[in-house]
DNA sequence: ACAAAAGTGTTGACCATACACCCATGC
DNA sequence: GCATGGGTGTATGGTCAACACTTTTGT
């Protein structure tokens, strides 16, 4: 996964270094989730946004962020923007990037001179059981990938790093069944893949086989009937049985 | 890649979410470079390190850091201390973790409260042509990975993440050719890939027909001769033919 | 001539792909 | 009974690990 800022072949020698006795910047840090999840329903892969309600950017959409405060950690206050606009109860959550360039924050502007450092995370949640906080009323939505509004700051450029990251988790970690009810069906797994990576990236059958294979689905003999049609088995994903392939270099496709 | 810190599973109700009252925290942010480099005529992978000319943790050894300024970038901060320990002409470098706790650094503890958060970058550089500048004579040098002295704050932590990150970037993305010389010959490479991934990670044979099949290495026709046996084929490094494969998941393994 | 290093070839096991086909259910 | 979605099987070609073998050099 390359990282979206930077060019690693230039020559450091084509900077101009800067001069040593440049005070050192105060920084406030925000953190910026982007929180994906699917709705199977539809095929659609989605983002939450939320409105903005204050300068900068007044009435933009943004990714959920906020500012950490003083005594909680990066990771905690992920959870807590992210627990202030969704109730869920399964969610998958990493690190995703920092970015910390001067002048991504209008406000860095006005003195006293503050950077703006922001510390971006990656959620997937469950669709089905993600319930929205409406807090005052508007300004939370889902939006799907293929009709964003414009976004504040550098938040598109955020979210494409996540969405690069989404589709690379999905081929080679687990992380669809954070995001797939306790029991599911084969093919409630494969439309997940299908939506998130695109058509045909794999033939039914074969993803299929390749996936039990791997191991760490159990069947549990109960049936799913939806509508007409065969019924299809109900498959559980197993923890335990997964652990050893853990390090390995594991392909989904 | 997992996030080493962080457990997904975690519920966010298990958490006292913390007060938005709170104030906001300061941060003075930290850069840490974790550089990598390849000694192949001694077979071993080598870390840059400094030793702490001031307190907390004076006289013990760490990542080179140094805090960012006001108007400079993360990467700049990077490139900055990286041109400030060593001289190279070719390198490859990309952003790692950011490190965000509070107590990472012992200076949070006294008064006005301030927090100091690290961002890390992993770097590689050519062995041979990396030249350590000697600030002042002491505090500055190449450690074997498997060798390492006690390293101040959470550096342990940082080196551990990055030396994951050489290890999975050396198998999938052409990150060897930024660091061998302009020409080199295929067991030269093998070599390289040995000291990191450690021995028995493929038969030579097989690593040199699945490399060359990959299509981007062009034989110079030069010839190296090193002692005894017959001499080696000099190829080169053709970033034209890389470009079309960058994004599928190659294999050099 | 022979040791040392580079480079080629062969084999059998496994795996991916693209299909064709059978099975169980609703209507 | 037929449409619908679930599930199985198979033939083809490719890829991978292991290992034997040939080639070209220095001494």
């Amino acid at each position: 996964m390359a990282a979206p800022i930077e060019n690693p072949l230039r020559s450091i020698y084509q900077r101009q270094p800067t001069l040593p006795t440049t005070p050192k910047a105060n920084f406030k840090v925000g953190v910026d989730n982007v929180i994906f999840s699917v709705d199977m329903t539809q095929n659609r892969l989605l983002v939450l946004l939320v409105m903005r309600e204050r300068e900068p950017f007044l009435g933009k959409w943004n990714l959920p962020r906020t500012l950490v405060r003083e005594p909680e950690s990066l990771e905690e206050a992920a959870y807590r923007i992210l627990a202030a606009k969704i109730r869920v109860n399964n969610l998958y959550l990493e690190q995703l990037y920092t970015f910390g360039g001067p002048g991504r924050d209008p406000r860095e502007l006005t003195p006293p001179s503050q950077r703006y450092l922001s510390v971006s995370y990656f959620a997937l949640v469950r669709f089905e059981e993600a319930e929205l906080i409406s807090t005052g009323g508007r300004g939370i939505a889902w939006y799907p990938l293929d009709e964003l509004p414009e976004l504040a700051f550098d938040h598109q450029e955020i979210l494409q790093y996540g969405h690069r990251r989404l589709r690379n988790k999905l081929e080679y970690s687990p992380i669809a069944f954070e995001v797939l009810p306790e029991l599911f069906t084969l093919s409630d797994v494969y439309q997940l893949y299908t939506t998130v990576l695109g058509e045909n990236f794999s033939d039914y059958s074969n993803f299929r086989s390749r996936l039990l294979k791997l191991g760490f689905l159990e069947e549990t003999g109960l049936k799913a009937s939806r509508g007409a049609g065969r019924p299809a088995t109900l498959y559980r994903f197993v923890p335990e049985a997964f652990a050893p392939l853990k390090d390995k270099p594991l392909v989904f496709i």
